[in-house]
DNA sequence: CAATGTGAAACCATTCACAGCA
DNA sequence: TGCTGTGAATGGTTTCACATTG
């Protein structure tokens, strides 16, 4: 199968969530620049990256066009991957929650802080577990995605264990640069620098 | 001024905030490439878009460096840029603290919630209002950026007063996908929709 | 007729190759 | 020699123009 570019594989991405939202029956690429800003003709060859055997006329169909997105990005596999939250400080508290990823391909496996006292503190569905235990529980639930949520100073060692327990991902809430090894991908997503990114 | 291709300004930010939690006196290219895995021939084509009057040798002084990115980019300016956090649930709450805040361009100006209730049991530095005070207080405080935390059913609604009241630009951490207005950026930050971009 | 699908053109970003400087 | 700076070449993405289809 054909590559999808990186810039059409982020806007269908999107788009998937976009027709979840969608309540009519069929959708035209304009009304998608219309609801998206992303310029019809994109749209439609992003779209033609699926599936090209399919034929749509006189618009898509929204439900038809959702499935080939998640079918081809692998958005709904069978087994769900699992993912985890390392530190939890106030924002990686607010994350600890498995239904935010309910209708992603990823589940909420574990959540790591050092300190016992705040363990015991927090009441969660989602297990818990000494930051001490981290290799050990990644490998036992084979975790390949991370969400890294330690204090600044902390943040490029944990990135570098991360990587040493063969970690695919990760999302950085640091406000540090972490270094980029082999394939392994990383979204910077702390706010002071998202918000920069707006400017 | 020749304008920044916004690959090379979102390089450019991150290596800003590299420089701040780099020790040595001078940094060469391919010393940044291995910090960051970014190609040290495309890091020196980045550098080349800031001032070019300025020759280096012997690598970049890192400080005078920083300071150049910053003063191009505008990352501290004279007087800082309000921005508010629209939605005060778990995400909206553990952002709100100043400090996430301080060496960024951006202060944090407001926080806004539909729940009185919520707003008086919120113990923060940071100014609260009801959110039916949301133009007021925006066009009060000059506040130009929002952080959209709100429930999902909200997210399209807010997003279109937001707009309206002239903001600039939005993180939106829901899990909606906002329509574009003109020239306000968006950012697609919540968190399942981030995981799927590691895939 | 109103939509999609798609090769070709235009545009933009990255990488190369090498000149220039201390 | 070891580094930066930069025009030229390459590679990738978006847009255009238009053939095609129900």
């Amino acid at each position: 199968m054909k590559r999808i570019p990186p810039p059409s594989k982020r806007r269908l991405i999107a788009l998937s969530k976009l027709l979840e939202q969608f309540s009519e029956e069929k959708i035209t690429s304009q009304k998608i620049e219309e609801l998206t800003g992303w310029k019809e003709t994109t749209v439609r060859k992003d779209i033609s990256y699926l599936k090209p055997g399919i034929f749509f006329h006189g618009g898509y169909t929204t439900s038809a066009l959702k499935e080939s997105i998640q079918q081809e990005l692998c958005l709904l596999p069978e087994k769900k991957l699992n993912c985890c939250i390392v530190g939890l400080g106030k924002i990686g508290e607010s994350l600890l929650e498995r239904s935010l990823f309910d209708k992603s391909p990823f589940s909420l496996a574990a959540a790591f802080d050092p300190n016992q006292n705040r363990l015991d503190l927090i009441k969660t569905d989602v297990p818990l577990f000494a930051t001490i235990d981290l290799e050990q529980k990644i490998r036992q639930l084979s975790i390949e995605y991370a969400i890294l949520a330690v204090s600044d100073d902390k943040a490029v060692f944990m990135a570098e264990r991360l990587h040493s327990y063969g970690i695919k991902g990760i999302l950085n809430y640091t406000n540090k640069v972490l270094p980029a090894h082999g394939e392994t991908k990383i979204i910077q997503c702390s706010p002071s620098f998202l918000l920069e990114n707006l400017l």
